[in-house]
DNA sequence: AAGCAGGGCAACCGCGAGAAT
DNA sequence: TATTCTCGCGGTTGCCCTGCT
């Protein structure tokens, strides 16, 4: 059974506002507040939209001190910053950014920021780009190098080094939200698994059950299907046997196939660019364990 | 001038979490 | 303890505007 509708859809307004309608809003939120009750609150403001939309409409445009567009290298560097360290977590950027919004930061990243960190980058070919764990300690491009550099650290207290290390288990703080690892034998069906957060979970087990494979370690967002976030974004090799028994396997599989640019790419970008910058940090390539551990 | 494509942004949708009953 | 309700969040959609042909 599903979810009951929170308001008559069939009776309320949708679509963009009306001056007239955020003034009724405005003066009655300013006067008698929200009440702590949105659903409640456009019958008594005398509107007919859903209380979501009401609550939507004050947080993200007619609340006081609201800052709209022209957003500073500043906030780029803290968006980029708190992305690569706790992923597409609007919100919570929002907060350390005075008068903006979750939903404009949100907008600003995926049509502009995202882009523009992109651009930077030397740009690989779109599909099966042999990188990173073919060079993953090398030097990045001289543009990179210096985007990256020009946005971390943002702020003092949250150093680049703070930010950076202990890398593993912060990243993977983070990955472990967002992220899913799947384990393909075959790198030509390469799909992406509904099961995330339990593959997730069962990380552990799951390298004792599939120890005879020799699988590779899938990367993507977990959250949903969209093209602009789900994408493949990252194949590696998966160092399945942490007795090191596949050793000649191991080397014959350190690549990396790159399919798309995703949320997790960029954080990739992001997070790869900091670890040139500090020395390599993601993983040691002469240290296989650290290519499975440096995920988790 | 008209049609088209792409970008930007406001708004909507559905889900999870926590509070209330 | 179970169920219902509400809030808040992230992802997605669709409209509008602008630039290009």
């Amino acid at each position: 059974m599903g979810r009951a509708p929170c308001c008559d859809k069939a009776n309320v307004k949708r679509g963009p506002w009306s001056p007239e309608e955020d003034a009724k809003l405005k003066d009655y939120i300013e006067k008698q507040g929200t009440g702590g009750n949105w659903i409640s609150l456009p019958h008594k403001a005398g509107l007919r939209r859903c209380g979501k939309s009401c609550r939507l409409r004050w947080l993200n445009y007619l609340r006081p001190n609201i800052r709209h567009g022209d957003f500073t290298e500043e906030e780029d560097k803290i968006i980029c910053s708190l992305f690569a360290s706790i992923g597409s977590r609007w919100s919570v950027i929002a907060a350390h950014l005075h008068g903006r919004t979750d939903n404009d930061i949100k907008n600003y990243w995926n049509t502009k920021l995202k882009k523009k960190l992109i651009a930077t980058m030397a740009p690989p070919p779109p599909h099966h780009l042999q990188a990173f764990a073919s060079s993953p300690s090398s030097p990045s491009s001289s543009s990179q190098y210096n985007m990256i550099n020009s946005l971390l650290p943002y702020d003092p207290s949250i150093s680049t080094n703070q930010l950076l290390t202990p890398h593993q288990g912060m990243m993977m703080t983070m990955m472990g939200q967002q992220q899913q690892l799947l384990y393909q034998e075959d790198m030509g069906s390469l799909v992406n698994s509904p099961n995330s957060n339990k593959v997730i979970m069962s990380h552990q087990e799951d390298i004792h059950k599939q120890s005879t494979n020799k699988g590779i370690m899938l990367l993507s967002d977990a959250r949903s299907g969209s093209s602009t976030t789900s994408t493949v974004t990252r194949v590696k090799l998966e160092h399945n046997d942490h007795h090191h028994h596949h050793e000649e396997d191991e080397r014959s599989m350190s690549s990396v196939v790159i399919e798309d640019y995703g949320m997790e790419e960029i954080k990739q970008l992001i997070n790869s660019s900091c670890t040139s910058s500090s020395n390599s940090l993601w993983f040691d390539e002469n240290k296989p364990e650290d290519k499975f551990m440096s995920y988790y």
